[in-house]
DNA sequence: ATTAGCACTCGAACACATAGAGTGCTAACA
DNA sequence: TGTTAGCACTCTATGTGTTCGAGTGCTAAT
């Protein structure tokens, strides 16, 4: 256990390093308001902390630098939240002032200002459209063995893909389909959507279009093919900000992972609720693992679910985001589940 | 006027250091099996290149490296083109090989090939899609104050947008509206619709539609406001692979400006045909004036047209990037339009 | 007209010295 | 017994001098 004056002098030693980016000396260190002790003592304290492994040193005769353990009992233990200040909130709440706005461009905003208040970059995800209420579907043909598939959301969100028509199709059996389709599948979540389909369509199609088959097979492929949640990014170029990275071979593979989408889930695990911050190597990606992440969920209506997560050096400025992101998904949550159910 | 053998010296100078990013020196070049003349009489015609402004010097005693007006005549007099090696052909073709697509994932998919082909930048612009035309239009709505505006084009485009509908509005007024659009504005392209929208319609919906003129200023923001073309990139890290670009704030700078859609007319000017190459400061934007950038255009059907531009280090390889351009150019030109036709 | 020869220049690499910030340890102190 | 002053030591960063090699320009010989 440590005591309380080990307490003082790992909190301070890591805000200063959070703050200054540099290795924090026992002479630094004592000229603290806040450190009533001398030069030699807080050295012995030092030593203790590193040796519990809180503290490391860059080389033998450095300051100290936390380790992952410092930065983890810190989080864990001495982030007392302070409000946020004003200027934060003001920024915060501009996301929402444009009135009629659909949910993408709240979050496209999102993404933008969380990464200009901090300084770091930002992905948000938007919800899982697998839980988005199906409003309308229709299909639109383009050419004579082309045709596009609509399908429109309850928040307003568009999915289209284009798909094969078989050669010399009756116009009108599209129109058919589209009308069955419509009557059985509105307020059908998408994720059910495949299941339904067969379920409650197949059946139907067959007794009333002909060749039914063909159609409802590219048809089928277009609609329930990977629906991939939309990524937004704020301050992509934010870590070249970073006096830490100065390695670019390292920038390099971070940026890479960070816009493969593949890796997303990975950096933010679906469905994890609540705030979670994860410290370099606690990453799963080991070109994360000089990076620190903060990860926190949002809500829209019952059961759709969005993430943000913000990236940044180990290094990063833990009080500050942890209330950013605390104050921007309740935010968030709110202002969507108001947009989809109309005020 | 160059002499036979400045000509040679410059090529050669400027092909050598292309290729190895190293300042050519007189002995380094006397060794090519191509040059016959002794490391003295390079070290003359190399100094009057000097002094033509073909060529420069890092500093005193260095070996020389191609000027902007080296570049310049090197890319207007010596790029006698060969066709595609073999593998790069095949590469091309393979962006088309997915049966049915979409315009766009033609277009996403060639940014990426030709990323990989090059090494460096690539950025795509879709077919402006002011020139597309419509092929249906659709509101759906959403809650009892929003609706979503679905606007599906020839080439399987779809723009949607969320707009404000007057409270209280008869749902079947609504349907009215979209029916007397669909009547008469098939077939108008997206630049022509705003005046046709007021040209054609008001007068019919003021007829028909019990207050209209609330219904009709939000549609009509909603379905005009700037359509603008889709930009796609591949190989946004590149520029982190080439040994020209070492100092990390100028790296930020031009990744900062490839990014904001703002600047992408400075980077490709719209509208301009056939092949382009500006060379370092001949770029309108002062981040890139270490950069060439080389930009083509191609035609989906008859008068749709977008651009692919190339953005590499001054050191780039012009001969393989033009030669791929023309190919791609092309190919995109056949095949986009075929598209849109239907086979 | 071309080239060999030579003195000269500059950058990169390396060794070395110095200053400064930091440490650990010991002994003195309250 | 806990705290602190003092001191020797360590390591980095910085600056300086030296050497090596690749390059140049110029002159004189071919």
């Amino acid at each position: 256990m440590l005591t309380e004056r080990q307490l003082l002098i790992l909190k301070v030693t890591v805000d200063d390093y959070i703050q200054s980016a540099q290795p924090v000396g026992s002479n630094q260190l004592s000229k603290k308001p806040e450190i009533p002790f001398s030069p030699a003592t807080i050295r012995n304290e030092m030593a203790d902390l590193e040796g519990l492994g809180f503290l490391e040193k860059t080389h033998t005769s450095s300051g100290r630098i936390p380790s992952e353990k410092g930065y983890r009992y810190y989080v864990d233990h001495m982030l007392t939240p302070r409000p946020l200040p004003k200027e934060d909130i003001v920024q915060l709440r501009s996301i929402f002032e444009d009135k009629i706005a659909e949910t993408e461009d709240v979050i496209r905003k999102s993404a933008m200002i969380l990464s200009e208040l901090t300084n770091y970059t930002s992905i948000l995800l938007g919800p899982d459209t697998r839980k988005h209420i199906i409003k309308r579907m229709s299909i639109v043909p383009l050419t004579h063995d082309s045709a596009v598939a609509i399908i429109v959301t309850d928040s307003g969100y568009v999915e289209n893909r284009v798909f094969a028509v078989p050669e010399g199709l009756d116009p009108s059996d599209i129109e058919k389909m589209i009308n069955i389709l419509n009557e059985r599948l509105i307020g059908v979540s998408l994720q059910d959507l495949q299941f339904r389909l067969e379920q409650e369509t197949l059946s139907v199609l067959k007794q009333h279009i002909h060749r039914y088959s063909e159609l409802f097979t590219t048809f089928r492929q277009a609609v329930v093919s990977p629906q991939q949640e939309k990524v937004f990014y704020g301050g992509k170029l934010n870590i070249l900000n970073q006096p830490d990275f100065h390695d670019l071979h390292k920038i390099r593979n971070l940026m890479d992972v960070m816009e493969e989408s593949k890796h997303i889930p990975m950096i933010m695990p679906v469905g994890s609720q609540g705030l979670h911050i994860r410290i370099g190597s606690e990453n799963a990606l080991s070109a994360m693992e000089d990076c620190s992440v903060i990860t926190v969920s949002y809500d829209i209506g019952e059961d759709q679910t969005g993430s943000i997560a913000i990236i940044g050096p180990k290094r990063m400025d833990y009080k500050r985001v942890v209330t950013l992101l605390d104050t921007l998904s309740g935010d968030l949550s709110k202002e969507l589940t108001r947009m989809i159910r109309g005020k």
